[in-house]
DNA sequence: CTACAAGTTCAAGTCAACTTGAGGTCAAGC
DNA sequence: GCTTGACCTCAAGTTGACTTGAACTTGTAG
């Protein structure tokens, strides 16, 4: 179980030095030691940096993701926000689908005025519902 | 085809009249004229603002909402970009869905650290790839 | 032993997407 | 005719997620 310095952590996922102190700052990943005044990360940091990546990119905030990822002792992981948040990313989802047939119809459709459109207009006008103000998608 | 003032606007789309007159700013939509001081809407704002609203819960920024909205005369959409955008909404959806597993699994795994559960780490590790710098999500 | 690249801290800056506040304008109702 | 409420403008503030800069410390290579 070799350790990792930061920037070898950096190169692994993709992610700034600067971010990756930023992350532990927020509690979001942990390093395990130093040398000398250099930060040592077990390589499973990447995989929690993979998550945290994954969790970005659908949209959650850190702060989202860190009541998930959550590095200290207790497991602590309410279940029912979990669920909750299945059910939005199958809402997110729909929405998506919803946002790519729209995008492909203005793509396709030879009006001028996709706004006008009335088989467009039907591609919205399904339920946009706000996520939690904390989520800036 | 009666005009809609600002707060009627505001309510039908439940978005605030300070985000509508900065997204008038920002040439995302237009204000047909004006009553006394009071800008009015033509009522397909609204569906441009479901377009918006569906465009912003897909993680798009509102540069990028608008280069496909865009309100001025010239239709300049340019179709590739849509096709790219269609690829990256694939993307985006089949990384939701990964999100989706890896917390169902989080939530359903008895495992005290997921992060080092085998079939927790096979979820995540497919191509996280980010997307430009402009969209932050 | 000295230089240097790569790390460190901490404060401040940046960017997007708004919101808030101060100060002004107007049509309507009393 | 004057107050009220809903709108207006413009500048400044806010939040999240980092980045950047200045000043400092180290292990290693020459």
């Amino acid at each position: 179980m070799q350790l990792l310095d930061i920037s070898q952590v950096a190169k692994q996922t993709d992610i700034a030095p600067s971010a990756l102190r930023f992350y532990e700052e927020k509690g979001l990943i942990e390093s395990v030691g130093r040398s000398g005044m250099k930060r040592l990360f077990e390589p499973n940091v990447i995989v929690q940096l993979a998550f945290i990546q994954l969790g970005k990119a659908a949209g959650f905030s850190l702060e989202e993701i860190g009541t998930i990822v959550a590095t200290n002792d207790r497991p602590d992981i309410p279940r029912h926000r979990l669920l909750e948040r299945i059910d939005e990313l199958d809402t997110q989802i729909r929405r998506l689908k919803k946002l790519r047939e729209a995008i492909r119809h203005v793509a396709e459709c030879p009006y001028t005025s996709h706004m006008d459109c009335p088989q467009f207009q039907r591609l919205l006008h399904i339920g946009v519902k706000r996520r939690n103000k904390t989520g800036s998608a």
